[in-house]
DNA sequence: GATGAATGAGTCTTCATTCAT
DNA sequence: AATGAATGAAGACTCATTCAT
């Protein structure tokens, strides 16, 4: 009579992403590694065993949370790097950190500092590490991949590599995460990529 | 009584050192929490009851070892934002950028995971955060006051505010550290701040 | 409301061994306490509810799998106590070993290493443990009770007290089913029992 | 100055031993996996820590615990089998009887049962199991060895293999210890080995 | 009757910190 | 002053058992 599961697929995938959004309130009140099971645990509303039953060990849990988020960031990203071609550096450094400036807002969701705690763990977590460098590097490789557009239309120096544009742009867009997170004062419209523009001849819209 | 003290104060500043030496080892093998005061007592051959008559807890040598860090980068960035008025913005951020992948040259002793590591605990540490963020503010304050200097020099679009130029900078230079540290495929060289700089007629979106 | 019964005893009972065979595959493999219900639930097929139906408890469960051992073993050693008066010591003692190391012949299901692990739990497990006392105690009787017949027969010393002889006699069988399970290298050929009997005129230190 | 441990090798030992004995308290009452860390903790009166600085794991010390009665054992064993060729082998299984149960004799600690929760252990822990293996082996090398003396005394049957005599002797003496332990209603003086003895023509002491 | 997801008390183990020597 | 053995609270994780479906 065929497969007929007891909770369905649905109901799974919900009760994961109620146990990743309790931990990730705690994760970032109190950091990946202070935070304790039993926060988590009491924060999603679940018992143990079933949080359990979902991430089979809390370094999974980090993992998946981790994971998660950069998967939804990656989501999101997508269409911004289709428009970047057309729209130039400046804008899309502009899309890019409203983005991450935007997605931020939810209750106790902040993009910006669970990048911050990723990176981190990123550091201790081989896994993690391998999975960040390859979303990071995609990333990247999207934004250089438009620079011989942005060449064409006059909008970068065509003396510059494309690589290096690509990299200068992530430099941007990462440490607007950072000074954010840190320091909290910066907006994407005071992000000016082009700052030098107006070398001598130059002018800026 | 009253007699000298056992232990000179040079002594004592090359004790805490060593500790604090053992402590970064630890933490960048293994994160911040994850490292055990054991590990950094085994780490900086002292007995555990000598760690902590330098550090009463380990949230307070955590405290120490990230201060520690950031103030001798403080110390060595003073020099660059002397400079920097005469350099420019884009030698500026070459300057900063090469003093970060230097400072990072050393037997285990890696600035940049160290910041992120830091960064990551100052979302849970409010005195840490607070520091961090007048380092942080300071040193970009320093930039921005340069900034003036660069307009007359015509360096940079005197239509931009000179505080969103400092915090583009900013972004560069923090993100620099990320991409390095994730990636660790970015040199200073390879870094073009006014990547729209030289585009004789650029336009922007 | 007083129609016949879902599930036919028959059927109930195969239930039954169906998980008793399923936990004595466990229990071999990990023991009886590092067995968990869940090991046992997944080797015999059956749903959690399902074998709570038939077992109240874990305890139980070990209970009526060491009982149940513990009869089926009583059943195959009738007919040998029946022959014992007849062929005498030496053969009732081959005649138990073998039908011990026969027994173990089955598809994971060793009565020897079985009876190791309810040795153990009749430790902490009064009621099993009064349980095998009986068992063993009526066993015992039933070789001591063979032996006038064998001091009239010519083949033990008259002297000796009807009970020392059943106490010797099980002392051998019980420790071929230690040594067999332990050491793995005793056929009931090996052993016995007799074994100062012919020497002609032999003495004793 | 030379190594100066804080705290001596034999302090040390007194500790090991001071858990053991606390660990087989317990051990005896609940059996092996059912006593906890806690039961032993509090039984040995040191700290939960105290009792991990000696043993890393639950595991480890059930496996010192039972290695440990066992090679006290084997010491005590040694001049028995020393005496054994000598005396006979009716007097050797007397005397090894003899010390099984004396050994028992102490606040808590039953030689036999113990025996028993160690061969249970046996069938899961690999380690544990060759560790016995080879101790019961050599024991019962032991035995067998004195066997061509005996022959020569005629205290045996000269056509009997020495090792089925040993095989033999070994299976009383276990069962011996089994018997005592679930029974616990036999003497050393009540096992009779050579009970056939009285072959047509035979003699007993 | 049957299922298997959920529960949560209970385990093992760690590790920051102390303090007798 | 220095040591490192000892402490024990706290944490991760398990698993016998239940009960809504």
């Amino acid at each position: 009579m065929g497969f007929m599961p007891r909770i369905s697929d649905q109901r799974k995938a919900e009760r994961r992403t109620q146990i990743l959004r309790g931990a990730w309130i705690c994760f970032q009140k109190q950091g990946l590694h202070a935070t304790t099971m039993d926060d988590i645990i009491r924060q999603c509303g679940l018992s143990a065993g079933a949080v359990y039953s979902y991430f089979p060990s809390k370094d999974e849990l980090i993992f998946a949370a981790v994971t998660t988020s950069l998967s939804q960031l990656a989501e999101q990203m997508r269409p911004v790097l289709v428009r970047a071609r057309e729209v130039g550096p400046d804008q899309t450094v502009r899309d890019t950190t409203s983005l991450v400036a935007e997605f931020s807002q939810g209750d106790g969701y902040d993009l910006k500092r669970i990048a911050l705690l990723g990176w981190s763990e990123a550091q201790r977590d081989e896994k993690l590490r391998a999975l960040m460098q390859s979303f990071y590097r995609a990333f990247r490789d999207g934004l250089t991949g438009c620079v011989p557009a942005w060449k064409e239309a006059g909008l970068i120096d065509t003396a510059a590599r494309d690589s290096d544009v690509g990299k200068t742009l992530m430099c941007v867009i990462l440490g607007f995460v950072v000074q954010a997170a840190l320091l909290g004062d910066v907006e994407p419209d005071e992000i000016r990529p082009g700052l030098s523009s107006t070398a001598p001849g130059g002018k800026r819209g």
